[in-house]
DNA sequence: AAATGTACAAAAAATGATTATTGTTCAATA
DNA sequence: TATTGAACAATAATCATTTTTTGTACATTT
C-alpha cells in the first residue's frame, strides 16, 4: 500500500523547497517577527520577487511553513502508526509524538522568541483542524477488529478524539498527571473502553 | 443544602473587593497592559499604597481578579446545575455558560484590546486546575444514579470532562459543529452513553 | 517562461530622548 | 493599626523621528 500523504503545497518543486527551508531557518534563528522577505531571499540565495510569485504576503509564507511543518508531522505519525496494531497504542504514540515536535524545531524555537504568536496559533482552530482526515481510517480500523463498537459515528469520534488529542499534547497534566507513556496509553484505554469500546 | 462556594479570597472584605471592582472596571476599559495602579487607585478612591499592601504587584492584582472572575462563574454555575438533573444537561449547561461568559466582560474586552495575553492565560493549565474541584461531586451523583458507571475513577472522569469542556467552550466547531445547544447535548450524550456510561 | 533586480509609495519597525509607572520605604494621618 | 501620601531608583511606556520592510510594477536576465 503507497503511503497516505497528507499535501496541500507540491514540495516537488524545488524553487517552492528553497523558499520554504530559508524560510523556516530564518524564523529558527530570529522567529517571525524578526524575519523579513529580503533576509528570507538571502539566505535561500533567492530573488524577493520569487518569493512574491509563490507565496503573496509574508502571512502566506509563514503559514505554508507552518503548514509544511504540520503536514510533515502527520506524514511521519502516519509512517509510525503502521507498527501499531490498535488504536489505544496509535493514540499514545501520535500524542508522545505532538509533544515531542513542540519540544523541538520551529514551535521551541517561536515559544521562546515569541510566545504570544505561537499562542494565537494555537488557539486558531484552522490549526487543528488538518488533522482531523488523519483519524477516519484508523477509526474504522478499529471499528473492524472491534476494538470500539461498530455502531460509533466516525465523525464524532474523530472530533472526540482530535479534542482530546490535541488537549494531551498541549496539558501534560489538566487534573490527572499523564507525563509517562504508560499512564497516558491507560488514560486513552480507559477512555476507549469504557467510551467508544 | 448551603450553596457550594469556590472563593480563595476573603470577598467580605470591603476593601479588597474597592480594589478588586475597581482593577476590573479598569481592564475592562482599557485591558491590562493600559491600566496602571495608579488609575486603579483613582477609580477605586484609595491609596496605591493599599492596593501594594493587599497585592503586591499588578500580576497579583490581575490574577486577583482573574480569579474572582472565574470563581464567580463556578459559583454562578454551580448554583444553575441545582435544576439539572443528569450529568448530560449539567455538562451542556456549563459549555454554553463558559461561551456566554467569554463573549461578554472581560474577557470579551480583552480578546478585543490584547488578544494576545488572553491567548497566553489560555494556554496556562492552572486558568482550567481551579475547576477541577467543580465536577467530582457531580460525577458521583451522575454514578448514583446510573446515568454513569458506579466503576468509574471519579479522579479520571473529572480529567476528561474537564478536557473536554475547555475545548468545547474554546473550539464550537473542530470536526462537527456544535454551536447549537441541541447539537451540544447530543454530542456529550453520546460520549457519556458510549463512554463513562 | 521563470527568475532576477531595481524602483517606488505605504506601512511597519528600530531608535533614542522623554515621560510615566512600578515597587519599596517611611513618616503622617484617621 | 490600617490607610494614606510623598519620595525614590529602577523599569517600562510613550512619542516623534529615522530607518527598514512590505507589497507591487516592470524592465532585464537566464
Amino acid at each position: 500500500m503507497p503511503q497516505r500523504q497528507f499535501n496541500a503545497l507540491n514540495y516537488s518543486d524545488p524553487m517552492l523547497v528553497r523558499i520554504l527551508d530559508a524560510g523556516e531557518q530564518c524564523i529558527l534563528r530570529f522567529g517571525i517577527r524578526r524575519t523579513s522577505m529580503g533576509e528570507v531571499a538571502r539566505v535561500g540565495k533567492l530573488s524577493r520577487g520569487s518569493i512574491y510569485r509563490y507565496f503573496g504576503a509574508k502571512e502566506a509564507l509563514v503559514e505554508g511553513i507552518i503548514r509544511r511543518q504540520q503536514e510533515n508531522f502527520l506524514n511521519r505519525t502516519e509512517a509510525k502508526l503502521e507498527n501499531e496494531s490498535n488504536l489505544v497504542d496509535k493514540l499514545t504514540l501520535s500524542v508522545l509524538a505532538g509533544r515531542k515536535d513542540m519540544q523541538e524545531g520551529i514551535f521551541a524555537s517561536l515559544a521562546e522568541v515569541e510566545p504570544e504568536t505561537l499562542a494565537m496559533m494555537f488557539l486558531d482552530p484552522r490549526f487543528y483542524q488538518r488533522s482531523l482526515s488523519f483519524w477516519p481510517r484508523h477509526i474504522r480500523m478499529a471499528q473492524e477488529s472491534g476494538e470500539i463498537g461498530a455502531e460509533m459515528d466516525v465523525e464524532f469520534v474523530t472530533d472526540l478524539i482530535v479534542r482530546l488529542a490535541v488537549s494531551l499534547v498541549m496539558f501534560p497534566k489538566m487534573g490527572v498527571e499523564l507525563k509517562t507513556r504508560k499512564a497516558l496509553r491507560s488514560y486513552l484505554q480507559q477512555m476507549l473502553k469504557a467510551g467508544p469500546g
